[in-house]
DNA sequence: CCTAAAAAAGACCGATCGGTCTTTCCTGTT
DNA sequence: AACAGGAAAGACCGATCGGTCTTTTTTAGG
């Protein structure tokens, strides 16, 4: 069996597993087919992502870092060459995450309306379980890199073009198809069902409160089904 | 005539109006009815708010408020107790700028349709000529507020509940006028209506294109005209 | 013009920032 | 078991952080 390290306490080189502290040799770590090294940079990238998507990048300081990866300083700078590089690195992480969401979720889905209502579900339970904690990466990024960040901005930029691309290809294949309307235009309806998400994610999280992200991918789906459909 | 003094350079008791320095003795100032003190402290704040709202409150720093106030240390902590603080009564400003574009944009608007409407063609220039420059303050408080900074993410609530009863009550009153149609829920639409403003701004300020916006714009416009309008 | 009070300047503070570098420890190979 | 190389620790660095306090300058009132 393979073991999840992803939760366990800090302790290098040590699984704290069925109240035993089991500790790793190089047979073990092959069964997850990744080196010490490798997995530990793994680790500082994954935990990294949820406290820059939390706190921002300009909020999270190198100490809350090795708070939260439980090492120091030496153990962060042996595998990032600064604090900018992580976090790029960390953002192409959490967008990963999401993109294997949406990956997911469209599998089996053939139909256009299919497809893009299996969209809307990766959101739905983005308060609760997100892929990344703290929200949408791709838009607490935008929002705080767009003045300061031009190496950040840029990284949020290509992941919202392939957000977007993702949804023309679906619609404009939907047409092709014959499944939606020949009058719907891609590029707006991209930006319409983004801009509609994220302003409901946003809502959702400045009031602890999932109902109005509910309500709004509710409104899109009846829109997809309504306006975007050929009807019959 | 009365001299605006929000674009003149930071020099103190001067002002530079047509080509002169000109020093302000207490029978000018008093042409704004502002003592010097007043004055100051509300300069600050509005050179504040822009640069809060375009850097973030964990992103600009105590020499970023002197720089761009022109004043040291000792003349801003003079009326501020902390850079909390400031951080707080900059972003109700901030608020208050927006506030004061939807009451102007709502004058003479009397049908509900022409005053959900007035509200978009607020966010028209957002991109451009803001009322408050970076984008709107409360997009920007609320993402970086929420996990972080529980007094901003207070106040970004009220100011979001302020706007979304403002969106409710004009909805209601255009049900119960029979301008709107009886089976609009206020409360889903308010959600609507800002979260795909706020994505939309979100959009046009990280690509810095103003067409995702005017494109959302014109979407909910036609939203309001054809679903939300009784029909005749 | 004089004076008391207020406003602004700027030296100063400890803490923390991001980052470097030497040392220690661990790992994988022989 | 010995060893070499890499990973992590943590002391250390100058700069900057937010904030305080004394001094200087400006203001408003007489």
């Amino acid at each position: 069996a393979i073991l999840r390290i992803s939760s366990i306490e800090a302790v290098p080189n040590a699984l704290f597993f069925q109240g035993c502290f089991v500790t790793l040799k190089k047979t073990d770590r092959s069964l997850v087919e990744m080196s010490k090294a490798q997995d530990t940079k793994a680790r500082i990238i994954e935990q990294a992502a949820t406290l820059f998507n939390q706190q921002g990048y300009a909020g999270a300081s190198l100490s809350d870092l090795m708070r939260v990866t439980g090492l120091q300083k030496g153990g962060i700078y042996n595998h990032f060459r600064s604090k900018d590089d992580l976090a790029l690195e960390a953002f192409d992480f959490a967008v990963g995450r999401i993109q294997q969401a949406f990956i997911g979720a469209l599998k089996g889905k053939r139909h256009a309306s299919d497809r893009l209502i299996a969209l809307l579900s990766v959101y739905e339970g983005m308060a609760s379980d997100s892929p990344i904690q703290g929200g949408c990466p791709i838009l607490n990024t935008a929002v705080e890199s767009d003045d300061t960040h031009p190496a950040l901005r840029a990284r949020a930029q290509r992941a919202m073009d392939e957000w977007r691309n993702l949804i023309r290809r679906i619609i404009n294949q939907g047409i092709m198809r014959g499944e939606l309307r020949s009058t719907v235009d891609a590029e707006t309806t991209a930006t319409i069902l983004i801009a509609t998400i994220e302003g409901a994610v946003m809502l959702s999280k400045l009031y602890g409160d999932a109902s109005y992200l509910e309500r709004a991918l509710s409104h899109l789906k009846a829109y997809i089904q309504q306006q975007l459909s050929k009807p019959g």
